[in-house]
DNA sequence: GAACTTTCTCCACTGAGTGGACAAAGGCAG
DNA sequence: CTGCCTTTGTCCACTCAGTGGAGAAAGTTC
């Protein structure tokens, strides 16, 4: 199949793909109830949609007591490649235009072997998906990648993480091999989009969504739309002071939120523990596997293991302290815990919880949900996908 | 003079309105450079905007080499109030539809006498500036209080420092005894409108304007407009912990900014110093003033008191933090401080820039510029103007 | 004073959008 | 089955915002 080219010629058919994406197969009536536009206009639309290919009839509608109306949807054909590039991982995954997920694969990676390694393997496993047969091709892609963006021009600037990087053309360069447009965004705000798209901020215009992983980045959505800053690192938080003359960090100061509670983070105290002898659940784990990860923490807290629980708890507390500070500034609706730590479940949420409740002001929490992402692993994927969809279902 | 109730009745006469407001007179072709509408169009929106009397002839214009043209400019009678309700004094000024402040008087008060009184208070100011011929009557009034406000309702929502304002219908009521729209927002929001409109923040779009008086607040500007939250309450960082285990702070919690620095913070410290004896230029100013504020801590450091340049240090080792973490967050293209203790000047200055640039990453604060405010205590009712113009300058 | 600019006005034309009339297609009560 | 009502879709005349060119008016420069 050749690939969609065509793009909304106005505002209102970029409305009608917005809507035909987020609300499935609909008549023109049903739209026509949605859009404040004469019947009319929004046939002469919907008409000029259907032409571009874009769109596509759809059968007969189910009856609302008259005349039975037939439905339009999005092309099914429509294909949108969402990538999220982690510090240890890649997913990949294909969308229809409806950001439903058809297919979707990790591997695991470390972003420090490059930009050229990293693509090579996505565009391997990119192939992969395209020859299960879920896609003939792809008619957008978006990217997210462990750091700051200059989200205009697709380009990572200055991420610690991950050397090499720096000034890597990603957009440019993956839109040639995929032959398709290409949007780029740092990972947590693509989990925050993923979010906002399908899961639990759905209906909320301003919250943040933190992110616990490898790292720990923040995702800040005002009035519906992804705020990225001046210079593209808005959200990083990783770095911001939780424990005054606490543990040396990476980046040169002391007590840094990162370095106290991350995955890395996580898994060096929990080796310390398992080594010191205070933690036999922990020890055993460590034995048996030779290394630990977040994930046996949080199987050793399960078991009961004491020291495991303080560290998920210590970890809350931190991370707590550092969110009710932003809770105060930004009085966001929601708050969204979200990452690969989420393994460690209600007692990190009640540990942030506990400490949030108790340093902000009363007005900014008093109606203020702090909640677990409810999209795991795929939010980064979603978000990838609802970032190219948003750009190509917008006015050329 | 009857006043004007005329709002723009489109977009485009909002704009011209804008343009005018901020550009002061202007030629129609002049206009026309900024607006992208051809000039026939242009045209018919001048005349329907002189019609309203909004707009007024004014003269010919300097030739730029051809034909010379008429100016039109905004209507000079027009009169906005300004008010700006502080903890212990007001500020009330009137300014001309071009937000150029005519006449502004301050008066000392307690805000925690209530609206009622603090209203009196601010009418009979008002009243004076009518009477010295300033304004015959005003189109408009911004009013700015220091707590929260629920915005579209223009009330006050439970704000710590003004007991007996939570709930008063400030909007409806000054609407009433003004006979004139009136809008209503936070002071510290008001400054940075100030500040954007008139000041420093002219040419960013992402900005942060701290402001130290008796409390410590933050006006949020994202994309040119002011951001306030889901309640309202955005940019209260007075309670975010600068001291771990710090003094006591009157909402319950240890080591809140506001506990450690702030006008009030800084006139207990002095006067503890005086009374220890550790700095006699204090103890002298004490004994003449029966009494410390903020400017004795600024002469005594001026004239080489060592204690006193240690609390002004001190204090902006703690806001320093506070803000390092706002702008690892927020990564701001500019930080504006303001308020009562902007007297400390330059000191001050030093310490929170020292503390923001070594505690905040490298990509936030590279070309980050950290300022004093320039409009000093005109900023709030500069902002108050800006605000009612904004909402009268637009469709109605 | 001639040639060139700039400003302003007028006007025919385009194209988006409206809303009413009407046809098509269904449900429901008797 | 037959009217009658409802919903959906199409058609069309009409309104109105906005364009862009022609040309007059009013300057400047040499």
């Amino acid at each position: 199949m050749r690939r969609m080219t065509a793009r909304p010629a106005n505002t209102h058919q970029a409305r009608l793909l917005q809507l035909l994406r987020d609300g499935g197969p609909n008549s023109r009536a049903q739209l026509g109830d949605q859009v404040d536009l004469s019947r009319s206009k929004l046939a002469v639309e919907v008409d000029r949609l259907l032409e571009t290919g874009l769109v596509v009839a759809d059968g007969l509608a189910a009856s609302r007591g008259g005349r039975r109306s037939h439905n339009v949807r999005l092309n099914p054909e429509l294909r949108f490649l969402g990538v999220d590039i982690g510090a240890t991982s890649v997913d990949v995954a294909v969308t229809n235009a409806e950001l439903e997920i058809l297919g979707h694969i990790n591997q695991p990676m470390d972003v420090r072997e490059g930009p050229v390694a990293v693509f090579e393997l996505v565009l391997s496993m990119a192939a992969k998906l395209r020859a299960s047969g879920l896609a003939e091709g792809f008619d957008g892609a978006g990217i997210g990648v462990p750091g700051p963006v200059r989200f205009p021009e697709g380009v990572p600037v200055a991420p610690p993480i991950m050397p090499g990087w720096d000034g890597f053309p990603v957009r440019e360069a993956l839109s040639q091999d995929l032959g398709c447009p290409v949007m780029v965004d740092n990972d947590v705000n693509l989990m925050a989009l993923g979010e906002q798209h399908a899961g639990v901020a759905r209906t909320v215009h301003d919250f943040l969504v933190v992110k616990i992983g490898t790292g720990i980045g923040c995702g800040i959505v005002v009035g519906g739309d992804v705020y990225r800053g001046t210079t593209g690192s808005a959200g990083d938080i990783g770095h911001i002071q939780a424990v005054p003359d606490g543990r040396q960090c990476a980046c040169g100061n002391r007590g840094c939120l990162e370095a106290h509670f991350s995955g890395a983070a996580l898994a060096r105290d929990a080796t310390e523990a398992a080594e010191q002898g205070t933690s036999p659940e922990l020890a055993n784990r460590l034995e048996a596997n030779g290394g630990l990860s977040a994930a046996d923490v949080a199987a050793a807290a399960a078991a009961g293991d004491a020291t495991a629980l303080d560290l998920i708890r210590e970890g809350g507390r931190s991370t707590g302290q550092v969110i009710a500070g932003l809770v105060s500034f930004f009085n966001p609706g929601l708050v969204v815990i979200g990452g690969g730590v989420t393994g460690l479940g209600h007692n990190l949420l009640a540990a942030i919880r506990t400490q949030v409740y108790r340093q902000s002001l009363p007005l900014a929490t008093g109606n203020l949900p702090i909640v677990l992402g409810e999209l795991g692993p795929t939010a980064g994927v979603i978000g990838a996908a609802r970032l190219i969809s948003d750009h190509l279902f917008s006015p050329a």
